[in-house]
DNA sequence: GCAAAAGTGTTTAGCTTACACCCATGA
DNA sequence: TCATGGGTGTAAGCTAAACACTTTTGC
C-alpha cells in the first residue's frame, strides 16, 4: 500500500461550526441560523460551513464569521484590534452518526463579540438571530420557544453551545477577554455587567472596580467619560496589552 | 447542487495524533516514534493514525494509544480507572500544507501515563522511545541530540508537542491530573516530584504536603506506608473523588 | 550517630470580602 | 432634592510563603 494512494483511508467532510457569544440587554446570547434545507430543516443550529480545499481551518472560521455576522476576527497577535472579535478553536466533533448524510468532522470554534445591531443573514441559511443561551442549553428539558419553534438545536450543535459557553465562561476568570465582548471603550460598570451576564451571578461594583483598575495592563484610560449609564460620569477605558489575570478573578459559588 | 453529492465538497484524511506524556527519571518525557517511511523518513513523529471510517476520534485516540503503549484509556466518567492513562482531545491541525502528500487534518490527543517499562513498537513505526520533552522543544534552536540525530519532529509535530505541553502544564495547576503520572497508590514526595518535573521547578516539601493532602477529595489514605524513597516512611495515597482543585496549586513564577 | 525524607507549627504578607461612606450627574 | 451609578476607605478573614522544628527510617 502506497502511502500516497487515496482509497487506502476514508474520506471524510470537514466543517467549521461557531459558538458566536455577544451580551445583549444582560443576557448571554449566542448566533443561531435556521437550516433552509434537511436535515434538521426549519430547526435552529449554530453558523458554519465546508472548509475549502486549500484553507486553513482558522481561515475557514473566519470566512464564515464575516460572511454571517460582518466581523473581521481579528489575530490575538495583530497589534490593531480594531472592530474585531475574538476568535479561537474550541474543539473538534466527530461522532460517525453525527450527521445523518455522510462522515462529517467539525472543527468547532468560539467568536467573542460585542453587541452588534442584527444578525444578517447569509450563506444558505434563511434567517438568523441571537438567541439567549439559557434557553438554547435548556433544550434537555422540551423547552419550546413562545413561537412554538423547539429550542433543541440541530445535528450535535447543542453540546457543542455548551461546550463554548463554559469555555467562555471559565476562560473570563484568569484572562482579559471579557474585553472582547465591550466595544473598543467601556466603562468598569460596562465590563462588570459583562462578567455578570456570562457567569450570571451579581458582582460588588465596588470591589470589582478596585480588582480591574489595580491589575497592571488590564485596562488603560483613554481618557473620556461617560455618563450613558446613568449617574456620576465613569471613566472610559481601553483594553490593555495583558491577556492574562494574576490573581484571577474569583467566579461566585453559585 | 446537492447535500449529498460527495463532489459538492473537498475530501480530507483525518488522523489523530498523541501526545503521551509521562515523568521518568524527574523528567517530563514524552513518545515518539521513528518514521519508517517518506515523507520526514527516519525523522522522529508523535504516534498517530488514520481515522476509520466508522470510528469515533476519541476511540481512534485511544486504539492508537492502546496499539503504541498498551496503556488502556480510561473514559473519565468510567467508576474503575485501573490501569488506565488519562487522555483528552488536545486541538486539531489542518493547515494545507501540513503534509506533503495530501490534505490531512489531525485531530491530537493528549494522554497522561504513569512512568511506563518501556515502550513497544507498533504498527508502521519501527522503533518508539520516551524522549525528554525539554530537548525535543529545543528544536528551534537547531538542538541536535547526542547520536548526531536532529530532534526536529516530523510534520508540525513540535508545535502539537508543545500544545500538549502547555495543556498538562496548567492543567495540573487546577485539577487532580497529576496523579495520572503516578502509579495506582503514591506518596505525597512523589506526586510533588510529579509537579517538580512537569513545571520544572522546585516546590516547598512542606507546603505542598500541606495543601495536598488540606483539599477534601484530592487524596485519600490507602492505609500503607513505604520507605522506597528513602527516609521515614510515607503514607501512600490514591487519587480522590475530586477532579477540580480550589483553590488551585500555584505554579511559582521561575 | 548521621543523612534523608516525612510531617507539624508559626509568623508574615497579600488578597478577598463585606460594607460604610463620599462624589457627580440627570431628572 | 433625590435617585443612580461611580469610586475610595477600612477592618476581618483566609491563603500562601518562608522557615524553624520534630519524627522515623536506612546505613
Amino acid at each position: 500500500m502506497s502511502p500516497y494512494d487515496p482509497s487506502a483511508f476514508p474520506a471524510f467532510a470537514v466543517t467549521v461550526d461557531l459558538v458566536v457569544l455577544t451580551v445583549r440587554r444582560h443576557a448571554l446570547c449566542a448566533l443561531v441560523v435556521r437550516r433552509g434545507e434537511p436535515p434538521f430543516q426549519g430547526r435552529w443550529a449554530l453558523p458554519g460551513g465546508f472548509v475549502r480545499a486549500d484553507e486553513d481551518l482558522a481561515d475557514a472560521a473566519a470566512r464564515e464569521l464575516s460572511e454571517e455576522t460582518g466581523l473581521c476576527a481579528h489575530d490575538p497577535k495583530a497589534p490593531a484590534p480594531g472592530n474585531g472579535a475574538h476568535l479561537e478553536q474550541l474543539a473538534t466533533y466527530g461522532d460517525p452518526k453525527r450527521d445523518p448524510r455522510m462522515r462529517v468532522v467539525s472543527v468547532a470554534h468560539l467568536a467573542l463579540s460585542p453587541d452588534l445591531p442584527a444578525p444578517r443573514a447569509g450563506g444558505d441559511a434563511n434567517s438568523a438571530r441571537w438567541a439567549p443561551v439559557e434557553a438554547l442549553l435548556n433544550q434537555e428539558s422540551g423547552f419550546v420557544r413562545e413561537d412554538g419553534q423547539p429550542a433543541q438545536l440541530a445535528f450535535d450543535h447543542g453540546r457543542i453551545l455548551a461546550d463554548g459557553v463554559e469555555r467562555a465562561r471559565s476562560k473570563i476568570e484568569y484572562s482579559s477577554l471579557a474585553t472582547a465582548f465591550c466595544p473598543s471603550e467601556f466603562t468598569v460598570g460596562e465590563l462588570r455587567r459583562v462578567y455578570e451576564a456570562v457567569w450570571g451571578v451579581a458582582l460588588d461594583p465596588r470591589n470589582f472596580h478596585r480588582k480591574v483598575t489595580g491589575t497592571p495592563g488590564f485596562l488603560v484610560p483613554s481618557g473620556g467619560t461617560t455618563t450613558r449609564q446613568g449617574g456620576r460620569p465613569a471613566q472610559l477605558f481601553r483594553a490593555g496589552g495583558a491577556t492574562v489575570l494574576n490573581p484571577p478573578m474569583l467566579r461566585p459559588e453559585v
